[in-house]
DNA sequence: ACCAGAATTAGAAACGTTTCTAATTGTTGA
DNA sequence: TCAACAATTAGAAACGTTTCTAATTCTGGT
């Protein structure tokens, strides 16, 4: 392993003039450099990172904690924050969170990350405690106490486009399939659902909201068929997902109805396969990278102490693709 | 920040019985030991494991380079290698590559990652150069020259089972649908194609081998279109890929054609959404998860020195996953 | 030819650990 | 009680850089 006392041996002159040098700070005369240089070219040298991160106390690494395991919609997210710590010439340390994400932290920690993104996608995170000094910045997820440094999607806004589009398309009577119960995106999109009709003056009928479930697909089969099989069924159902929407598209097959004739299907993720199913379907697409931009910049101005706190969280609009399934 | 030196002095003794103590080698007496771990807990140090790194020449430290712009098949390998490293203690640094490869491995490198693992899903990969005296493994890539660390999904076989499992189901006349010509995926899968069909003495008719693309979904609906219009038309269509196969279901639906029935399918990826499309869909899945561990393993395996070369390439089986668009 | 000031250079300290060496203390068996 | 040996301890060197300081060389204006 060739060192950098190794090539200034070589040329004859002090280390600190190779450091100078490679750098381009320092001042070293021409005719030195051009031997130095050539040296580094020479043995392919590469200054070692981790010596010049002692000494500088800067390692130009983020340290990202994820649950790669579920890695759904924030893979997106990831591509995302890796694309902008690299503009910036920082790389990223990459964490595998199971469940124990304060060990995970300190972990990041003692490598001398300058900050961490956490990417999850549960309700609540785990981390009550952002006590480490090191800057903490949560994208997908959700931290009551430390909301500010949160960058989410809008739910809220994402139900209500959805919603409010379904209305415009003629609809009255417009049902919905749930998340899971308790969850974030579930009460949001709920939330953003009752908004539309409260403001188009329709009163919300509780017998055509199911509850669905984001990975029980079975479980959502049977109550798009429930649904799709009331007296008064709805014309349009809203899905707070993309394979939810697909339960009823396969219910609404093996009943004869027809999308979006008989029944209008909105979807939400706008995952690659919806372009594709007949009739495509028209679902509402998260700001996943723009989830991921907006992470890495909070990141940065805390890093940097340039972030002047706003004290509510970064909720990012979603769009709506629309396609046919809508009418 | 407070570091051992701090530790040592509180505590009164030499920063040497603090390294000691907390790594659990060298000797120090019970009490003397006591004392400093309740200062380390009381200021919850933790080590800085650059200056750690440094003195030990070993970082625990493994290069990830990965397109992951195109994180399609491969993000579930990127989960299987960050498990397999966090099992031995390792951490993943991520290096996002667009085209230069090779100055990414020379920030590895400086970094002083103990290897890399390169995953792409390019045909021929770009490095051309393992100069670096740093181990290094293609993950779902090839190349040429290194064969023996590459870590491929056996392609061949792939197309064998998805192939000898049509004419199982009875069907003489098998069109097929590849990916982009030149691809190695669909050189591999056709040729597996061509030997079941040898096998089972079937001779192949050129005219029902369309070149489709992975990801031209208006192309590969048009050439669905076609072979499913001919005059002696196929009675089974393998697909290089389960989008492929869901144009075919699309064609099908528009001609009116019945799958299994009146043309069975088989896909290859085995995408979430294929047990959920009707009819659920028969495909290939990958081994990514096995990709993964073999690539940790035989990485940590030259990196110990205890690679016994073989010199050919890892090609891990695929397996088939019966549903109902086969019959 | 000389001097001030600038540019270049060499050397050493520092970053925060680990690990070597040597010195000190403690323990045991005669 | 004393040698012999083991356990503990302190101190310093080392890892490979960067950066400070001070010494040296160079330059141009008188």
């Amino acid at each position: 392993m060739i060192t950098m006392k190794d090539i200034a041996k070589e040329a004859g002159v002090a280390v600190s003039a190779v450091s100078y040098a490679i750098n381009g700070n320092g001042s070293v005369s021409e005719e030195k450099k051009r031997r130095i240089l050539d040296l580094v070219e020479k043995y392919n040298y590469k200054p070692n990172a981790v010596a010049r991160n002692l000494k500088q106390r800067k390692t130009r690494l983020i340290g990202l904690l994820s649950n790669l395991q579920s890695l759904g919609a924030d893979r997106k997210i990831v591509a995302s924050i890796s694309d902008e710590c690299s503009r910036r010439n920082y790389n990223l340390l990459l964490f595998n969170t199971t469940d124990n994400s304060k060990q995970a932290i300190d972990l990041l920690a003692s490598h001398q990350v300058e900050g961490v993104i956490y990417i999850d996608d549960r309700t609540e995170v785990l981390i009550d405690d952002f006590s480490s000094d090191i800057p903490i910045v949560l994208a997908y997820c959700n931290n009551e106490a430390n909301k500010e440094f949160c960058i989410t999607p809008n739910d809220v806004q994402g139900g209500y486009i959805a919603t409010q589009h379904l209305i415009e398309k003629g609809h009255r009577r417009i049902g919905c399939i749930t998340g899971n119960e308790g969850w974030k995106a579930t009460n949001d999109r709920l939330e953003g659902y009752k908004k539309a009709l409260v403001e188009n003056e329709i009163t919300a009928d509780t017998g055509i909201i199911a509850t669905g479930h984001f990975f029980s697909m079975e479980h959502n089969y049977q109550v798009s068929r429930a649904l799709l099989t009331m007296k008064n069924k709805p014309t349009a159902i809203f899905c707070f997902s993309d394979a939810i929407a697909i339960s009823v598209y396969n219910a609404a097959l093996d009943l004869g109805l027809k999308i979006p004739e008989d029944i209008a299907v909105v979807g939400f993720d706008n995952e690659a396969y919806t372009r594709y199913v007949r009739p495509p379907m028209t679902t509402v697409a998260m700001p996943l990278k723009e989830i991921g931009v907006v992470a890495v910049e909070t990141l940065f101005s805390r890093i940097n102490n340039t972030y002047s706190g706003h004290n509510s969280a970064h909720n990012l609009n979603c769009e709506l693709i629309v396609r046919q399934s809508s009418g």
